[in-house]
Formats: structure tokens, sequence, C-alpha cells
DNA sequence: GGAATAACCTGGATGC
DNA sequence: TGCATCCAGGTTATTC
């Protein structure tokens, strides 16, 4: 599932591609992709016929294109967003090549230096879905994400907090934030508003590694014990993004399409019944909401177990 | 206003 | 073999 490594793989290499290439033409061949563009289909073609990108940027798992402006050197007021949801990809394909199955929209574009290619976004399950949206300045002045030096965020990524990953993540904001929750730990990690780019398994696994319950209350966490996580989020992040991303099955792949080996590293999700790698015991899966948590009962004991680490520091 | 939950969606895996 | 059911989960609207 597309989570911040595997968004920040697709960005990286769009980049390359997209960067000063002229969109020639878009065909959505399925409206169900552009859920967060209202106006439709027709528009959102013709918008984007003739329009020139800059380089792809991204903050937690939401991407954006901006669109240059008409007089070169002006800045931007306008971005292509994507978000890929659970099964969205976006593939670099040659100019003409036959459609991917469950392919949405294709750009055909046009580069300086690499000529003639296609921009496919395609995706199963149909969560993903591209904009045209308006840009508009970050409340603190940064850039508005990776990728970009730009202090500007689509509106649609306005609500949604800094990722670890990125030079503007505010750690003591981040654990005021979380000196203020009552919901479990991996409730919180799971809110973009918060802290964005984490999912599912990110969120197993930099628990995980703290040795943090997910049940635990975020206010619950003392001052290092939220160091401890915000350390292990971030190193979580890193190793996945060296190794390409978490690929289980067709779900995600790069922009050519090719999958990620994180998969191999995992050392709580998905692994049920396994050994923990720290201490030999089963890896358990517990009902969390509408989806599944995976952890060590050992070495993440529950809220009222915990030791010192977890006590409330107020 | 904050927190919790349901709904959206498709295809692979599983059970009968 | 074929059909039905379950499961995966990011975001957002709705409900409490």
């Amino acid at each position: 599932m597309p989570e911040l490594p595997e968004v920040e793989v697709v960005r990286a290499g769009l980049a390359p591609a997209v960067t000063d290439a002229v969109i020639e033409a878009a065909t959505v061949s399925d409206d169900r992709a552009l859920t967060r563009h209202p106006p439709g289909a027709a528009d959102f073609e013709r918008r984007l016929v003739g329009r020139r990108m800059a380089g792809p940027a991204r903050r937690g798992k939401f991407l954006w294109i901006p669109l240059a402006a008409a007089d070169p050197g002006a800045t931007p007021t306008e971005a292509v967003v994507a978000h890929l949801g659970m099964s969205g990809q976006m593939l670099l394909r040659p100019s003409g090549a036959p459609p991917e199955r469950h392919e949405r929209v294709r750009l055909d574009i046009r580069h300086p230096d690499h000529g003639d290619l296609a921009v496919v976004f395609a995706d199963q399950r149909t969560f993903g879905s591209l904009a045209i949206d308006p840009l508009q300045g970050t409340p603190d002045g940064l850039a508005g994400g990776l990728g970009t030096h730009d202090a500007l965020v689509p509106a649609q990524v306005a609500h949604i907090a800094r990722d670890p990953l990125d030079p503007g993540f505010d750690r003591r904001a981040f654990r005021a934030t979380l000196a203020r929750k009552a919901s479990a730990i991996k409730r919180v990690l799971l809110d973009q508003t918060v802290v964005s780019g984490i999912g599912n398994i990110y969120a197993d696994e930099s628990l995980w590694a703290a040795r943090i319950h997910p049940d635990t209350p975020a206010d619950e966490l003392s001052t290092r014990a939220v160091h401890r996580l915000v350390a292990e989020v971030q190193a979580v992040l890193e190793k996945a993004l060296a190794e390409g991303g978490t690929s289980f099955d067709a779900q995600y792949v790069n922009v050519n399409g090719q999958a990620g080996y994180f998969a191999h590293s995992l050392t709580a999700y998905g692994r049920t019944g396994q050994p923990c790698p720290r201490c030999g015991r089963p890896i358990v899966k517990v009902s969390f909401t509408n989806r599944s948590s995976h952890f060590c009962p050992h070495c993440q004991r529950p809220p009222r177990m915990s030791g010192p680490e977890s006590i409330r520091p107020r």
C-alpha cells in the first residue's frame, strides 16, 4: 500500500521525466479517478493540454506537480494533485503504449530531452484520485513539501501535517499534540493532520521498533518515549525508502513497474504467529477499527502493564 | 469540538 | 469447478 516511502519513490521516479515537459494530451478513461476534481473529466482534460510541468513535490502520501505559469519565472498558481489511495500507480510508458490494466488517466507529454512519453495513472481499487488544485501559501513559510523550494501547497493538501522526513517537521509540536490526545497512539499516528505519511504498515513497524503498544494512549507517552518513537518512525521510513518501498503484491510498483523490497524487512506487520525478531515470542494480530494491528505482546506491553517510560509524565 | 465509525472499492484468497 | 464470502486499508462524511 502506498505510504510515504512508496509515494516518495514515485515522486523521485517521475521528476526527471515530467519536469519541464509539456502536456500534449490528457485522457480520462474512468471518472472515478477524479473524485477530487468536481468539475469532471472534460474540465480536467481541457485545462491540462498545453501546460508545462514543474518538478513534482510530496507531502505525506500526497503528490503534486505544479503547472508552470504562462509567464516564465512567475510562481505557479495551480498543480495536478495525486493521491494513490490503496492501489494507485503512476507509470511512465513509451508514447503510444497499450492501455494498462486498470488505467484511469493518461497524460501524453513531450519532454525537451526525453521526447514523447505517457504518464499513466492506474488504480485497481479506485481509492486514488487526481485533481487540478490551486496552490496556496504555507502557514509556516517553509517549502510546501519534499521536491519543491516554493512555500506553496495545494489547497487539498493544506490540512495535511508535515511528514517525519520533512525538514520542517516540528518534533516539539508533535509531542505537544500527542500530549493533548487521549486516543491510542496508533490511531494518532494514522491521523494525517497530526503527522503525515504513515499508514498501517509503518505504524505497526515503528511501534514495534519503539516497543510501544499500539493501544497506549498518546497522552501517556513520556517525552523520552515520544522522542524514541519519532526516531524509529524516521528510521523505518528511511530504510523502507532505501529499499524501494513495500510491495506485497502488484498493488505497489515504482514508475517503471518494479516492486520494492522492504516487505522482506518487516518485523511485525503481516507476521502473525511468526517469532518476534527481538524476543522470539509470536507476533499477534488484533482487530483495530476497520483494519488490523500487528505487535509483540511481550516487547510491547499493554498500557496498564507499561513500564516507567509509559507512565504519565504529568 | 473531538473521537469513533461506516462507506467507498476491487480482486485475490479461502471455504464450501 | 464454481460460487459466496472475507479481507486488505486511506480518506472523508457522518454520527455520537
